[in-house]
DNA sequence: TTGTAGGCGTTATCAG
DNA sequence: CTGATAACGCCTACAA
């Protein structure tokens, strides 16, 4: 009943016959310890099963080695990659990583907001959930430094990491222009979304590009971005004998255009050409054109941004990093046909 | 220059005209408080915008409220699935989620366990990356509880949740029983998974319910188990005239079997019968029978078999719960028909 | 019902 | 290069 479980620096420096700060040094500034001290340390630690305590460290130091990461939805491929990305990142540094679903939710993002103060947490990568920056700018008066993913932030404010989705629509219907037909369809979900109004924008650009009046864009907008809805739309698409070269704003949507256009009797790609957006595991099994973004590089340029804030303290500035999305063509393979499910 | 950043319980204190005892237990143990004196503490705390300090807690009370999760692969629709259940029970009781991905990788998983050691987080929830149980035996004696998910732990140890998938491959194989046809192929990953042993052990059962020879079942097994390799399978069954009622051990596999079958000229469902396993995702779009899986409902009761054994203390007895799986058949709804992809 | 005080394990400062 | 020591902020007996 004397044992004492979880033995802390005194142990260890009792055992080794040196004081706790030398321990100390020998885990954090080994530098500064004589190699001989620094083995006999070392041997103790191992002999007495000794493990560091991050909260006491956590504690005096005022800054605990967590990364928090908030994103709307684990379920969705890029965010889930982008998640792999940063777990990655920073498990090789040796940080933890918070994870919070915030579901759309303000609260939630409120509440892991306040869990992150309370850890106090050294940073956070967060996909915002509205445009309010309030609640951002709470938390990083708190100290913890914050990166925005995603999304773009006043460079004022702090660094972010975002795809370039004008680009991306501009890619998209570049690629459209290349095949035959007159007009572009654009099937997109509420323009109030950034995405898909940086999207039709890029759209319409590549439009404007070719010649074409970028007003002459048909768009039906759904209210969910899923496979059914790309179904429905492509009921009214007929029936409105809107143009067949379709952009869809995802890539469920153009999977459910594509399912609506063939339940009508339509040949994808004779008839119609469909392109998505986002390569999101779904297209992988299919001959779907796509837009393929950059994720896990996002997650990985977010932490390394975050790292250095971190490390560079007053010298580290503020960047908004924004990369390009690339075309993924998909169905010229040789021996390109229907895909058919039971 | 005198302001002190972050307001402790002290400032509290003075601020409210109290003991630092009296603002701790308004906190921690509000029923032991005169509703008045919580009254006025309270509005000290927002007055000051006091944010408690969860290192000094967990240094002092030696365990810190954070689960591990520890999951092969976020990108996969099984685990983010669990993931999204874990984070949304641990936010409900304010506890943040530590989340790492092993990738199968024992030293990743040996690095996360040794951090939450570190942060004397409370308990873990792991999906073991190999059948060693060394490493958790290590992790369990520092004391932090886990719970296995996804595996079944012998109950002395400790809480687990798992999905029976024997029970998935018989529902899997008798489905396509019912079908015409004779014989039946399973399209397996390697028997020294678990899984594809279990599902494979199902199937079996199926067929010696039927009053088949299980050992008539006609298994093709394969070393990554996505589409191409379906692909490349449906080549072989056809080569071989193996039996044209297929059950494929997941729905990538799946759907590359029917993408092969087609690219061979053979109609499905008509000429040959596929089903798949786990509904993850692909199979929304699609009209692919399979076996689901209560993801939502194994990662939910994981934190509460958890939280039971973090709370409870000594009544708690550790449990293994088995969640049946069930079968989703698709493909018979009245427009059923090709789904053609460009 | 409220106040007091000791100590949790580290880090960092300052002498030696 | 090493040792001693004072915080860091909170919890919890125990005392009043």
């Amino acid at each position: 009943m004397t044992t004492t479980r979880q033995p802390g620096l005194v142990s260890v420096a009792r055992h080794a016959g040196v004081s706790v700060g030398t321990v100390s040094n020998t885990i954090n500034r080994p530098h500064l310890v004589a190699a001989e001290t620094k083995a006999r340390v070392r041997a103790s630690i191992a002999a007495l099963g000794y493990v560091p305590n991050r909260a006491a460290a956590a504690l005096r130091r005022g800054s605990n080695p967590i990364i928090g990461l908030v994103i709307p939805d684990v379920m969705n491929a890029f965010y889930a990659a982008i998640v792999d990305a940063v777990v990655e990142a920073a498990d090789r540094h040796r940080y933890a990583v918070s994870l919070c679903v915030s579901h759309d939710d303000p609260d939630r993002e409120r509440r892991h907001f306040e869990l992150l103060a309370e850890q106090r947490a050294a940073g956070a990568l967060v996909v915002p959930v509205d445009a309010d920056r309030s609640r951002l700018a709470q938390l990083r008066a708190f100290g913890t430094r914050l990166v925005l993913v995603d999304r773009r932030a006043e460079e004022a404010e702090g660094c972010s990491v975002a795809v370039d989705d004008v680009l991306g629509g501009y890619l998209a219907v570049s690629h459209l222009l290349q095949g035959q037909g007159n007009g572009v369809t654009i099937v997109n979900g509420h323009p109030a979304i950034p995405q898909c109004h940086d999207r039709r924008e890029g759209a319409r650009d590549a439009l404007v590009e070719a010649g074409r009046n970028p007003d002459s864009l048909i768009e039906f907008v759904v209210a969910t971005m899923n496979f059914a809805a790309g179904v429905e739309v492509a009921r009214r698409i007929v029936a409105q004998d809107a143009p067949r070269r379709i952009f869809c704003i995802n890539d469920q949507l153009a999977l459910g255009v594509i399912e609506g256009l063939t339940a009508q009797g339509l040949r994808v790609p004779e008839d119609a050409s469909v392109i998505g957006y986002g390569d999101l595991g779904l297209g992988a099994s299919s001959r779907l054109s796509t837009v393929g973004q950059p994720k896990h590089e996002m997650g990985d340029e977010a932490v390394r941004k975050l790292l250095d804030e971190l490390m560079d303290g007053e010298s580290h500035v503020h960047t908004a990093t924004v990369f390009p999305p690339h075309l993924i063509v998909r169905g010229t393979s040789s021996h390109a046909h229907d895909l058919t499910v039971a």
